[in-house]
Parts: C-alpha cells; structure tokens; sequence
DNA sequence: GTACGGCCCTGTTAGC
DNA sequence: TGCTAACAGGGCCGTA
C-alpha cells in the first residue's frame, strides 16, 4: 500500500539510474492497465518526479509516463533482460546498457499511463490532486478551505488526495490519532485543522526517513523493506491500548478501509 | 456537483 | 489435512 513515503523512497532510489537512460524495448501484461509501457520504445528518460501517490517520468519527446503503484506493484532493475518468467510483471522496460526496467504487481492495482506533457485531464485523480503536503502554499488557513469544500468524514477527505496530495490509509489513522481528531468528524475548525496538517507533514516526513511502511508487500527498488511499521501508534492496533491513554483502540470500516482510532482521545 | 456502493485482483489467514 | 470464505484497499465508475 504505496503512499507518498514509499512511493517518494522509490523515486529517489529510480532516479540516479533511470534518468538519461534510453529505452531500446518494452513490453507489457494485455491488460490496458499496463499496455501503455510499450508506447516509450525509442525515448529516454529525462527525471523522476512525484505528485502524491504518482510516479511520473518525463521524457525526450515531451512525455511522462505516469506510474501508480497500486498495492503490491514494485519497480525494479534487472541485469540483462526481463524476467519473463516471472508470472506477476506487469510491464518491462529494455534500457541501454544492458539493464531492464522491470514493473511487478501480484494484485494488480497498479496502472500505467503515457500521456503530454502534463496533460492529467484522463487520470482523475492525479487531475484534481491537492497541494503536496511540503508546498509553501499550503497554509493552515488554505488547508482548512479545502477540507471546507465537501462534508465527507476528514478521513474519506484525505483518502480523496483533495484537499492534501499522497495520504493513504495507514498515514490518514496515524495523523488523525497524533491530532486527536476522530476520523468521522465532518468539520473540524481552523486551529485543528493546523493540528491535522502539522500531524500529516510529522507522520510523513517520519515515513518518508525511515523508508517507508512494510506490512507485507512493499518493497523499495533494491527489494528492501522499509521499517516505518515499527513506529506505527494506530493503524492496525485496533483492541490494543492507546500509547496516550491507554483505553483500548477501536476498528471500524469506512469507505471500505479499516480504521483505527482512540475512542477517548478522538472524541467526536 | 456530491455521495455512495461495487468492482477490480490474488495471496494470506481464519474457520470449519 | 484440506477446503472455503473473508480480508486487505487505491482508484475508478455507475447510480442516485
């Protein structure tokens, strides 16, 4: 379950060897989830930049190939070609230099796109995506407006990346329990919202130096795990005691997701 | 425009 | 031991 910590740790593990690199092949699963890779044949790679939860990689020829990781999807180099007989890639990419590319996805989540330039008008999500949660602009006051747009549960929000760009589940319970917020609240002030932005840029800047969340399938370019699961205070302790209270954390599902929260801490 | 439910996927785990 | 059902969940789409 990439979110901005993981898939920020992927990139900077891509660039330094993806950037300048041409692609002298590629391949990819029929799925029209991953077919795109094919069309990057001839091109090469210019950078490696992130908006949320996306990967997107320009290209010479005024490209970006767009990559969303899903939930179990993982880039990796390989030496010599592709491992074709490896039943979950997704997409391969040849490279000059003897080296491929490979994109992998057992439960494939996962899409790849190429499209203009910047033009993110057939990726809705990525189209209407927040401000990262580091821009400048990104004010308490500007935080606040967004979450203001809709009267959805803040935590269905952040899961939308509407008002704040890469927040997935595991990060959404970590911030709301560090801001006391209950995830159903459907308005919360400006002084929480400065709470909840604060928390949000601490669990990430947090994810993002400890490489990222591993509770099963994430693993960064070189396979690694990342070890930010070690320092997790709600997601996934539903029935053990708050690190704050000590009162028994409460699951429940919403939109789909399991939520973790402090039913002391994060009064309504 | 917004809210909501269902679907895509498959390995792992729980329950019988 | 072996089978079945439930579960994990980001993004997208159809419907209300």
């Amino acid at each position: 379950m990439p979110e901005l910590p993981e898939v920020e740790t992927v990139r900077r593990q891509l660039a330094p060897r993806l950037v300048g690199r041409r692609v002298v092949g590629a391949g990819s699963h029929p799925s029209s989830k991953f077919t795109p890779a094919t069309r990057l044949t001839g091109t090469t790679f210019t950078a490696v930049r992130r908006r949320g939860k996306y990967l997107i990689i320009p290209t010479m020829d005024d490209r970006e190939l767009i990559v969303h990781l899903g939930m179990t999807g993982k880039l990796r180099f390989r030496d010599g070609s592709p491992d074709l007989d490896d039943p979950y890639l997704r997409a391969w990419w040849q490279l000059d230099g003897e080296e491929a590319l490979e994109f992998a996805d057992v439960r494939r989540f996962g899409r790849l796109r190429v499209v203009a330039n910047g033009d993110y008008r057939d990726i809705p999500t990525l189209f209407h995506a927040g401000p990262e949660p580091w821009d400048p602009e990104l004010t308490p006051k500007r935080f606040h407006e967004l979450l203001a747009l809709s009267r959805r549960a803040v935590k269905t929000q952040l899961l939308s990346q509407r008002p704040i760009a890469g927040v997935g589940n595991i990060y959404a319970d970590e911030a709301l329990w560090l801001a006391r917020i209950n995830p159903k609240v459907t308005r919360i002030g400006i002084e929480r919202a400065e709470l909840l932005l604060e928390s949000l840029q601490t669990v990430l800047i947090q994810g993002v130096d400890n490489g990222g969340t591993t509770l099963r399938d994430y693993r960064d370019v070189d396979g690694d795990v990342g070890s930010n699961q070690h320092q997790l205070l709600a997601y996934g302790r539903a029935g053990r005691p708050c690190f704050r209270c000590g009162t028994p954390l409460r699951g429940f599902v919403l939109d789909a997701r399991t939520t973790t929260y402090c039913p002391r801490c994060q009064r309504r």
